[in-house]
RNA sequence: UGGGGAAUAGUGUAAUGGUAGCACGACUGACUCUGGAUCAGUUAGUCAAGGUUCGAAUCCUUGUUCCCCAGCCA
């Protein structure tokens, strides 16, 4: 047996759980659940979440609820629910059939209300919005007993029976708790339980007009659902006291609410109502903006599942408020992407090569290798012919220090074809590099020569008459510095918008056996990076979105080079 | 200046009184028909000061810094 193998380490949750399966609570069962509030899209952050209780459930032999926590009719609609549902299949947990809603309990939860009341431990309040901010006090001064705190039950009764009823207007009363107005945790200095609102629900029409909080909402929820571990992110900490108080005064099943830290990225924001301003001022096209942390703009970017389920794990669950490297979730798309992505050649910003020895009409199948990889993807025949095109950037008419490319006299191979020596750059009346000559090694075909010679560099390339012309979009990071919260006094973190976050190549080839690419389907663009074909492709006019760039050392050289430019050079 | 939390390499996360480890990043080098991948190596840390102890990241004291809370949002 592997018994004395070392354990994976236990994150401070999973040794709660398994002290608690020691013990024998609740059995040793273990129940979580997932509750978005379906006010917006999910983002990279929920898939943490996500991942943490699904996995939880997966790993204990227990069950991950999906709830959604609809307690508020006014920012909520279906649109969103679908998207979350959609979400969460794609990053591969199942709920089975335990879907549930906040509302499903609505009854419940108004009869714990009337409870709460016959054992004086709630009252109706008129106070406006207004004047119960002021009788809350501050975080140093204790606040003020409201004066409709002493009512009597029957008239609490009778008042949140004509609320439900519909017969004051919004605002007019709420319902609260009768805790502690001088407590230092505001939230116990008398939370509302119910305020009125006159608004239509997305699943239980005009049934109510009086809508319960979060507070009084979710943690009965958990207790309804016999959630054993109810994990919620840091900011709800200061809930939890509140959350055992209704717990302990209804007398009904406690959950154990834990929190832990959410996720944050560098480069990007992660709060739904940023977000949410990003699609509205159309800084972004929309929630699934291959450049928004949401996971439809990742999907659409062309992110896996599983590159996502391996960056929560690696970000580990602790209770420090940190910031991870986006970094990180870039290197497991990487691994990800580089064992199952079949290779083809494409060529983003297209230069002209003429092979002048090459027989004008001549046409050849070469043979390259789908996925170094994974042999079992095989290979396939790529058309060569005279007219080529390969990347500008793959030739210098002056090239630096330590360019390995194609020059003036020098000699690359043609990955998978030949060696081509450069001998002549044509360029236009401004100057500019519009086709370069070059001459080819019959000998080398395959890309070996059987002289043994060696070339410092390969490059891809495309057949000119064999190509197909694709649009490409290049993405970078959303915003150009790692905190995008940190602006100067007045501004806010739009300023720090990426401007090049986006740039559309219009005028790219990629090979013909990418013809008819379902949108969706990944590829590595060899020495470029991972693309997949966006949804708003055409068979006539396809659309590749690079998902992220390959590794790049030469540009990193490059950007050396630059730092600590050739003396004598002068700059103008 | 109330209350609740948190501090370990650049970043994230382990070590739960007994050798401070892992991953990402950065930097070397090897290899290579992708300047990819892979492999090898280097770099770098316990917030501070006291105390307890044979021994402290861990326990105690004091301090520092950061996060959260004054919605009829969640």
């Amino acid at each position: 047996m592997a018994e004395n193998e070392a354990k994976p380490a236990l994150n401070f949750i999973e040794q709660i759980i398994e002290a608690d399966r020691k013990t024998g609570k609740h059995d040793g069962r273990v129940a979580t659940r997932f509750p978005p509030e379906p006010n917006g899209y999910l983002h990279i952050g929920h898939a943490k979440s996500i991942c943490l209780n699904f996995g939880l459930a997966q790993k204990y032999g227990g069950v991950c609820h999906l709830r959604f926590d609809d307690t508020n009719p006014i920012k909520e609609e279906q649109e969103y629910i679908d998207s979350i549902k959609t979400d969460v299949r794609w990053l591969g947990f199942d709920w089975g059939r335990h879907e549930y809603y906040a509302s499903d309990y609505f009854e419940q939860l108004h009869a714990w209300a009337v409870q709460l009341i016959q054992a004086g431990k709630a009252y109706v309040c008129d106070l406006t919005a207004e004047q119960t901010r002021e009788h809350r006090g501050t975080l140093t001064k204790p606040g003020k007993d409201s004066p409709y705190r002493t009512r009597s039950v029957e008239e609490n009764l009778d008042l949140f029976a004509r609320m439900r009823q519909g017969e004051f207007p919004d605002g007019s009363r709420t319902l609260r708790a009768k805790i502690d107005m001088a407590s230092p945790n505001l939230n116990l200095r008398d939370p509302v339980l119910y305020r009125i609102l006159h608004a239509s629900h997305h699943r239980t029409g005009d049934a109510w007009c009086i809508y319960p909080m979060y507070d009084f909402a979710h943690g009965q929820s958990d207790s309804v659902e016999r959630i054993t571990h109810s994990i919620c992110t840091l900011e709800f900490e200061n809930h939890r006291p509140l959350y055992d108080w209704f717990v302990r005064e209804l007398g009904i099943f406690a959950p154990r609410q834990i929190e832990f830290a959410r996720l944050n990225l560098t480069y990007t924001v992660m709060s739904k109502r940023k977000l949410l301003n990003l699609v509205q001022a159309r800084h972004v096209r929309g929630w699934d903006d291959p450049r928004m942390p949401t996971i439809s703009g990742l999907r659409r970017r062309g992110y896996t599942p599983e590159a996502i389920r391996e960056f929560c794990r690696r970000v580990g669950v602790a209770k420090f408020d940190g910031v991870n490297d986006i970094a990180l979730l870039e290197h497991c798309l990487r691994e990800d992407l580089n064992k199952r992505a079949p290779r083809v050649m494409g060529v983003l910003r297209p230069l002209r090569l003429i092979i002048d020895n090459y027989p004008v009409d001549q046409t050849e199948e070469l043979t390259a290798i789908n996925n170094p990889e994974d042999a079992s993807a095989g290979t396939r025949a790529v058309p060569f012919s005279r007219m080529l095109y390969i990347e500008q950037d793959d030739f210098r008419e002056d090239p630096p220090r330590k360019f390995f490319r194609l020059a003036p006299g020098r000699e690359v191979r043609l990955r998978y074809a030949y060696f081509v020596t450069c001998t002549d750059v044509i360029k236009d009346g401004n100057g500019e590099i519009i086709e370069i000559h070059c001459t080819y090694d019959p000998a080398t075909r395959g890309g070996d020569a059987p002289d043994g010679r060696k070339v410092k560099g390969t490059i891809h390339w495309v057949s000119a008459a064999h190509a197909r012309r694709v649009e490409v979009r290049l993405y970078d990071h959303l915003f150009t510095v790692p905190n995008p919260d940190d602006v100067e006094n007045g501004k806010d973190f739009t300023s720090n918008l990426n401007p090049n976050s986006l740039e559309k190549l219009t005028e790219s080839f990629v090979e013909p056996s990418l013809a008819g690419a379902a949108p969706g389907s990944r590829y590595q663009f060899e020495r470029h990076g991972y693309f997949c074909v966006d949804p708003d492709s055409t068979v006539d006019a396809p659309v590749f979105n690079r998902t992220v760039s390959l590794r790049d050392s030469w540009a990193k050289i490059e950007k050396g080079q630059e730092a600590k430019p050739n003396q004598g050079e002068t700059t103008l």
